[in-house]
DNA sequence: GTCTTATATAAGTATATAATTATATAATGA
DNA sequence: TCATTATATAATTATATACTTATATAAGAC
């Protein structure tokens, strides 16, 4: 049970239609951004501003490896079971991400 | 199971603190706009508008009686699911409607 | 009819948000 | 070292949002 004012903070960085994807992309598989800038068909600067949104509110958490940084959603944070009841009625992402392994991950990055 | 942008679109209305509240209360009991005002000591203007923005999304329907509006939770709305198992995380609003039942809930609106 | 109460809407303002472009940083590899 | 790639940040702009104040509408009481 959250306080209604944490809970308005998650919903509100989950109701933009670009975090709610990443959102649900991170939660089949940990991504680089080029990766999703790829995936969204965004710009650069666009999903890392949306990444350090839910980055600062700790919702996901950044691993680097050598020149990509890596996110994935932070399964320690407090809201993490209402982020995950979200999820469930939204459809997963695979087929983005599947798209993404045909055409080469490694082309995508580097 | 929901479209992204639909989704969306759901959590930015619940994101917000004033509205989130609102549907927590609807969800347990209907209420007219002077309750609400009363409840979350708002002016009435900006509770008309939040329960407009809820309405226009079809969250909430309104009946009218004699000179009051009840408003409540659209239990048809193809998100009523999601929307309860938002609610599900939250704390419900019997304290403050109880409280305001206390105070006389028909002094509040006469 | 007029007065009061409940609610809605309009107009204005201040702040927040999302995007773009340009630039900075950081890591790798030649 | 320099060039390239990946990512972050800053500055700007356009739009959206939440609230206030003032006013309109609608219903009931008198």
């Amino acid at each position: 049970m959250y306080h209604i004012e944490e809970t308005a903070t998650i919903l509100k960085l989950l109701g933009d239609k670009t975090r709610l994807t990443i959102t649900a992309i991170l939660n089949e598989t940990d991504c680089c951004v080029c990766e999703l800038v790829d995936i969204l068909q965004m710009s650069q600067p666009a999903i890392s501003q949306h990444l350090r949104k839910l980055k600062d509110n700790g919702l996901v958490k950044e691993t680097k490896k050598a020149q990509w940084v890596f996110y994935s959603l932070n399964k320690q944070h407090v809201c993490y079971p209402l982020i995950q009841s979200i999820l469930a009625h939204v459809p997963n992402q695979r087929e983005e991400i599947d798209r993404l392994a045909q055409k080469g991950i490694r082309m995508v990055c580097e």
